[in-house]
DNA sequence: CAGTCTAATGAAAATGATTCTCAATGTCAA
DNA sequence: TTGACATTGAGAATCATTTTCATTAGACTG
């Protein structure tokens, strides 16, 4: 994962710079769906020198590497989550209290492709989200 | 269309107002997709007067009694389209040109609540984009 | 090692979509 | 008519993200 990030920079003939190393490697010990202001609070703690202008710019430049991608949800900001992962996922985000599962379906992934060629299109990445209410939720209620 | 969204207006204290009117009818002689932004200047030829304050709030108005859903896409804003339609669609769109084709799949549809099912979540709303390049830019490309 | 070239950094300012504030205006009901 | 609010438009404010810019650090050359 790191390898491919160096990989990337060196191509591009940029450096790897101790910054970006620490970027890189908090962004990778999260779950997914970190957006870069938790990133940029959880690099402070260890480098409080390091500006959110830079983890911004890394965050960028994680996802031009193709090990981070964005993906913006309804809410204001914009989220990255590892790439790479062998498992497609989609998500299913629970509109009381914020809470994301993560699941896959091949059957949907495969509907998915079809549908795309039919109308021509060559598929690169998709997105399905489906917006409800948990379980936990919908028993907290009443 | 509009008689749903005068209803919410009146049910909720609220007033039917010419900017309101005007804008609202502005909203529904679009195919959809539309932003904040697009409205306003389409409202502008018409009414020079409205300022895009009340654009947004009446926008925000409309999406609150149901008739229109508000959509973010990838790009920095978000847009609006027409609710209460029949058929739920879903969006095929070209990372290219941006151009945006509207899909629906039943079987696609069923699958999904069947996954949410399973993880306990009663679907409320939700959000399929599958992201590619499309014929005429495939074509055009080389 | 010294010198040079360029990338990288952090702080602050800029941006751009959206929201809020506020003074002025309109509307309804009593 | 009067009072009570809702509405409006203009501009200021907000908030995530980008850009600018002066400074620093790295890598390469001789």
């Amino acid at each position: 994962m790191l390898d491919t990030f160096e990989g990337y920079l060196r191509r591009k003939g940029l450096r790897m710079t101790p910054q970006r190393e620490l970027i890189a490697r908090t962004f990778f010990g999260n779950k997914g769906h970190v957006s870069a202001e938790e990133i940029y609070k959880q690099v402070q703690k260890q480098a409080p020198r390091i500006g959110f202008a830079t983890t911004y710019r890394t965050m960028k430049l994680l996802s031009e590497a193709g090990v981070a991608s964005l993906r913006s949800f309804g809410d204001g900001f914009s989220r990255y989550e590892p790439a790479l992962r062998t498992d497609h996922h989609d998500h299913l985000i629970c509109t009381q209290c914020g809470h994301i599962i993560e699941f896959e379906d091949d059957r949907i992934e495969s509907l998915q492709k079809t549908v795309a060629r039919k109308h021509g299109f060559r598929v690169t990445d998709h997105k399905l989200e489906l917006y409800g209410i948990c379980s936990k939720c919908r028993t907290r209620k009443r």
